[in-house]
RNA sequence: GGGCAGUUACCAAAGUGGCCAACUGGGGCUGACUGUAACUCAGCUGUCUUUCGACUUCGGAGGUUCGAAUCCUUCACUGCCCA
């Protein structure tokens, strides 16, 4: 990115699920005229509309969205993947743009696109299948002991009983040959514009209601039947996916309708907390309400140079 | 009216004389997290205390005992059965 681009400003918008991002992020949009770039690694998938809340066809017309149902389910995508497109996409949008938005709650794909991710390649399929059957055969010690001997120095770091995080470490020592933790430099990147992070938030209690409401709503809506239309491939990544996970439950016959919707409400709120905790490391994020959309928008005039 | 069963922390539910502030599960809270991340994982959850520990609890009241959630008496409430 060249440094033309210096003066511009990025305003990430983020914040728990449900908490309205997407009403206020609008109105800005249109005040400063310009595009919306998602960071929800769930509406990227153009399946998932009613259970990701994703903007509505008049909302996509009023302003221009990238990554909203860019990619299919079937997609291969990743985070390493999005901070590249997300990447090149500003570079070509803030040649005619000041001022971008960055709108989303996902934590990790935020922080690729403000603090960048080291290089680590993609683990091809086979690499995958290789450690998961290691690990559903020998299990999770099994998988500990082969970190420890590949790679100490991320045994003495990584959650060991997060087998996810094992697994990873494990398939990338498998592909490079190297030890994960050459390859992880935590150094953050420093991007070519200003960053400026605007954080959504309301009373737990208020944000909860919301929460369980709008699950309320995605169920008349049609979500069950939504979901029904890709119960073939429940066992797909992206169909893990709060909201669809749940009722494949109820259409296996494991839970009954009520309690799956009940465990949508939860399996939200979960959610919710999560990225807020992630959050709150982030002491670059200033905090608004986001009903308080004049005290935002005066807090953005003070910020953007204009 | 009679008989039986039960009443334990936010909920469910163990515990039936000392190892009990009380198993376990759920919920809740807090946190971790550099690529399948709306994933995955961890800690806490009577009160006070940073810890050691102290204090108040197991429906209410009273009693037995060195010691009670656990035994006895009684009251209250709940459920089932017989009238």
């Amino acid at each position: 990115m060249s440094d033309s681009v210096k003066n511009k400003t990025l305003l990430v918008f983020l914040g728990p699920t449900g908490v309205g991002k997407t009403d206020i992020s609008l109105e800005i949009a249109r005040y400063y005229a310009c595009p919306i770039v998602s960071s929800d690694s769930r509406q990227f998938y153009r399946e998932l509309k009613i259970g990701t809340a994703a903007p509505t066809e008049a909302q996509l017309s009023a302003v221009k969205h990238y990554f909203i149902g860019t990619h299919s389910i079937h997609d291969e995508y990743s985070c390493g993947q999005y901070e590249l497109d997300v990447m090149k996409l500003l570079s070509e949008l803030f040649v005619e743009n000041e001022v971008l938005m960055l709108v989303g709650g996902s934590m990790m794909y935020i922080d690729a696109v403000c603090e960048g991710m080291d290089d680590i390649p993609s683990v091809d399929a086979e690499t995958r299948e290789f450690w998961k059957n290691e690990y559903a055969a020998k299990g999770l010690g099994f998988i500990q002991e082969e970190l420890k001997r590949l790679d100490p120095a991320h045994y003495n770091e990584v959650d060991l009983k997060n087998y996810k995080r094992v697994l990873h470490a494990l398939e990338i020592c498998s592909i490079t040959g190297k030890p994960f933790s050459d390859i992880r430099t935590g150094k953050k990147k420093v991007r070519p514009f200003n960053i400026v992070k605007v954080g959504l938030n309301r009373e737990r209690e208020e944000l909860y209601e919301r929460i369980n409401k709008r699950v309320d709503q995605m169920m008349q809506e049609g979500l069950l039947a939504e979901a029904e239309q890709f119960y073939s491939f429940r066992h797909l990544n992206t169909l893990n996916t709060v909201g669809y996970k749940e009722l494949y439950e109820y259409m296996d016959g494991k839970w009954d309708l009520d309690f799956a919707v009940n465990m949508i409400r939860q399996d939200s709120r979960r959610y919710a907390k999560r990225q807020l905790t992630w959050f709150n490391r982030d002491k670059e994020i200033v905090w608004f309400h986001p009903d308080d959309k004049e005290v935002v928008f005066r807090y953005l005039k003070n910020v953007i140079n204009k």
